[in-house]
DNA sequence: TTTT
DNA sequence: TTTT
């Protein structure tokens, strides 16, 4: 009904790219937030969370971003389980992003992929939202 | 550094209240929020998000919340992980609510516990954050 | 870079409905936030928001909400300023709602606007963000 | 009910500090929000956000804050009317903060008050919510 | 398994 | 393991 995730922090490590057997990109990393705690709120720790990116929004998170950039993430909490190699069900909650903003302004900086940019613009402000729950993620 | 998530959905069950070790009050529930996709949006699936909340809060969601309840829902994400009984290390997901807020209006129902009201008023608007983070979760 | 607000209230009339010069629809209405303070919370007041909407969903908000409505609204907040009759210029504030959840239950109710259903389907989850900054609004 | 706005942005000025009746420290500045539009997202514009804080978050945002500086903020939107010097009923709408980060990591600059330090803690996570609601805002 |  |  409603479900919306905001969210600003640092990559734990360089994004994965991969893509599923039809072909759409999947990007995946690990975000780090910071919180504080106690009186005089000199504690710290973090919550790392699981973000994943669809499309184009994933192949630009994955050229651009890299373990320790800053970036705000708005999206929802998605919940789902799969089969791990034991034959367990494991049960994953990450959140499925729609908008990534890079706030570190380290757009000179060499790209996590040491590749060519992709084709689109990568400072577009918004995913285009397109069906793909019956892609089958690759993990 | 910023991690909010708001939510509106329905219990699947009634809510489930601790204690921790000190005497902390913990309700724990899961949320079902719908999301609809596909052209013509006729399709309907739901993420199960599962949600924590502590002290008062956790009371009076314990004592008025139940099964079906449609509650909007804000809080942080929060990961932790703990062993599991087969000795396996278990990463959870959840959400740390701060504010539910009961959107039914059954304020008459019979409350989900059988029993008496908690003290404080139920209908407050805002939990007190208190740092809780040196309590062992009995679960 | 980043701008979301989330709100749950009731209309605090029916929706108004317009057209731009080039036909575009226009839905407005102002959102009741109920907020409680004071120890006991027993206090209450009320935060008049006001929203716009665009294009199929300001239709669907036209047609099925009314005064006294409770519901979800996702948006951005937006400021612009317009002459006013007098000369003046005017600044407003507003939340641009991408997302209108209708939390009442009431869809047997009669439509605010008595008559015929859009031929969209209504309960959609998601308006489709379309760029239209060059609108100029009737009000 | 619920009312949560989350906007990342640069200020326009540096916050202006003032005090209540009672002695309570408002802080008061613009946020500018970017935004992205049009196909290609080439074209840009920002949403002019204002923004109230209280108390030590108050003194803490008016001594560290400036001009162009980054910042996130958490908060919920207000709206409130006041006669102005002509005797005209005005109505404003801003976003009442209760978490401020700030995102350039420039803790070394000058303050922006060129003075000292506030003796709280300013890296602190959230603001303690007291009821403020029956002070006049000196503006 | 975690970031500054 | 899921709600209306």
């Amino acid at each position: 009904m409603l479900n919306r995730a905001v969210l600003v922090g640092r990559l734990t490590r360089d994004p994965e790219l991969r893509y599923t057997a039809n072909g759409t990109a999947v990007a995946t990393f690990t975000l780090a937030v910071d919180r504080r705690f106690g009186r005089g709120q000199g504690e710290r720790e973090a919550d790392f969370i699981p973000i994943v990116t669809w499309q184009k929004l994933a192949e630009t998170c994955a050229h651009y971003l890299r373990k320790g950039r800053l970036v705000a993430v708005e999206g929802r909490i998605q919940t789902r389980s799969y089969e791990n190699n034991e034959g367990r069900r494991v049960y994953v909650t990450e959140v499925v992003a729609d908008n990534v903003q890079f706030l570190d302004g380290a757009r000179g900086q060499a790209p996590a992929d040491g590749g060519q940019p992709p084709a689109v613009d990568p400072f577009q402000d918004e995913a285009t939202p397109i069906d793909l729950s019956d892609d089958e993620l690759p993990f």
